[in-house]
DNA sequence: ATCCTGTCATAATTATTAATTATACCACCC
DNA sequence: GGGTGGTATAATTAATAATTATGACAGGAT
């Protein structure tokens, strides 16, 4: 009962703020932009909810008594202390920057063009992406990251600040024009004679043709398929999937990566089987207090699971 | 636009109190009596006016972030604010009587019939009545009255604490039927030979018969009209009037007194033109900073001027 | 693996609450 | 005694919030 009373001035607090101060109804909506029974009817009601009058009405406009003028600054106390509290929320997310450390393939083809989504979510958060191609991923000097999303071993329980995002699942991908004029591939050998599109300079990071050849049939007799096959040799995934997309071979298609061309159907997959491992995109949140990075790793965890 | 933010929090603070405590939009609708939908839809609607997520989805129920932990403590904060201050108000007229000082006459008929009212707008203040007989009006020992309402010289301005509730205005009445009966009266004489109710005991304050004959017609030829008019003396007013409902005579009716009895019929005039003087009963109030007192007053004023 | 369970999200409808327009009323001041 | 500047009330309309019904999801149990 008396809990209601209190959610009841809660919410009208700022009529009641407004009529106090001006020591007018009229005054009181003009200020807050609406009419004038408008406020006459609120006060009236939490009057009637508070069980005792609030104001005295006076021949021109009305005076606060001594119960009114208690519950006036207890509202005025009580906006202010969400006022205060919503700045300094919003405060702490504007004009900073939040780092994100990830390799450069995950940047392009997976986190830039769902960005604009946490934009829409969390206005005022500025993303800063900083790639790198290195094995021992470093930012930049200077600079430390927030959050990073690297390639690595996976970890199999999510702990205090690390969680694997995806896990590897790799696919041999092309463009359906070149799946239609070079396949079908139904064997290891029709892949051995296509154009594979291989990414240099990673060979004990990522998953080479090589590997993936000896993955999918271990028997060492039929290991000479691609001996045949015609190789063509990339600098950064990037490049290797466009090159892909313009149907200049068959590409290793990562599973989060590739995911929006094979949507839009731009790649299929030309092998169904994936190939797995322990490792995959791990996400770690180097300032986990920090709040920008909990919102941003929130949206990423969900965002990851709603797309597997 | 942040203002409105402000007070959007402010009316679902309750609901995202409960949320942030419980960590389960689903319990704190059951705490409070509402349905699951209604506290996700509201709390999806705070993000949304807030600009960001303030809880984390997890997969039994939900937990806060950094924003949402900031805005939650202020949100409990503000809404004990607002506690804190209605306790105090209420507390205030609680268990606390209100000491009044009136006469018999005022007490009887008029106060009496209306303090109900004065219930049902500020429940929970008791009012007491004090009357006194005494000219030199006094409480009883021990007691002091918070509010006075006697008859006494009337103050013109009203000041700081003292008004003027009803200037003296009197009208001789009588049972509709005792009029009947008796009447008509449209002379001096004619009152002159019929039954005069009379107050004892209190004739240099209050007007008697003989007073009103007096100045109702200052020529002293005509004075000896009431000289064979029949008396009867009562000890306080209320008594008197009584005998006059009961047809036994004509009174001299005080204004506010005999308000209600004109209204009802149970009483007439028997003479128009009013006999007024420079006294009335006022108002004092003897604790104006106590808010009882203040409300009581305020309650008493605006009733007087409505019923002039 | 697959079902089961407890949780949140969403859509459409209904119920409740608040705001508006129009009007009455009241008290002072000229 | 009207004019003026304020509040109160009634009836209607507009806006908001709650409900019911349903879907989706993640984890644990079988």
């Amino acid at each position: 009962m008396t809990g209601y009373i209190v959610d009841y001035l809660m919410g009208n607090a700022r009529v009641l703020e407004a009529a106090g101060r001006l020591g007018s109804f009229s005054a009181a909506a003009a200020e807050l932009g609406m009419t004038q029974p408008a406020v006459s009817q609120q006060i009236g009601h939490i009057e009637r909810v508070v069980g005792m009058p609030l104001f005295m009405r006076r021949h021109r406009g009305v005076a606060l008594n001594e119960v009114g003028r208690t519950l006036v600054a207890a509202a005025s106390e009580a906006r202010a202390t969400i006022r205060t509290a919503l700045e300094q929320a919003t405060a702490v997310s504007r004009d900073r920057v939040l780092n994100v450390l990830t390799d450069y393939g995950f940047a392009a083809n997976w986190l830039i063009s769902r960005l604009p989504d946490f934009e829409k979510i969390c206005p005022g958060i500025k993303i800063q992406i900083l790639t790198t191609q290195a094995l021992q991923a470093q930012p930049p000097l200077g600079i430390t990251a927030d959050v990073s999303i690297l390639f690595e071993a996976a970890v199999r329980k999510s702990g205090e600040n690390r969680i694997t995002l995806f896990e590897e699942e790799v696919y041999p991908v092309c463009s359906p024009a070149y799946a239609r004029t070079h396949g079908p591939f139904t064997t290891l050998a029709d892949l051995g004679r296509a154009h594979l599109l291989h990414l240099n300079g990673h060979e004990n990071l990522w998953f080479t043709w090589t590997d993936w050849f000896a993955r999918m049939d271990p028997d060492p007799s039929v290991r000479g398929s691609q001996q045949t096959a015609r190789f063509r040799a990339f600098g950064n995934y990037p490049l290797l999937l466009q090159s892909a997309m313009q149907g200049e071979g068959i590409a290793l298609g990562w599973r989060p990566l590739v995911d929006t061309c094979l949507e839009s159907g731009v790649l299929v997959k030309v092998w169904q089987k994936p190939l797995r491992s322990r490792r995959g995109y791990v996400l770690t949140a180097h300032t986990p207090r920090s709040s920008q990075a909990e919102l941003f790793c929130d949206w990423l965890v969900n965002l990851s699971r709603m797309s597997i």
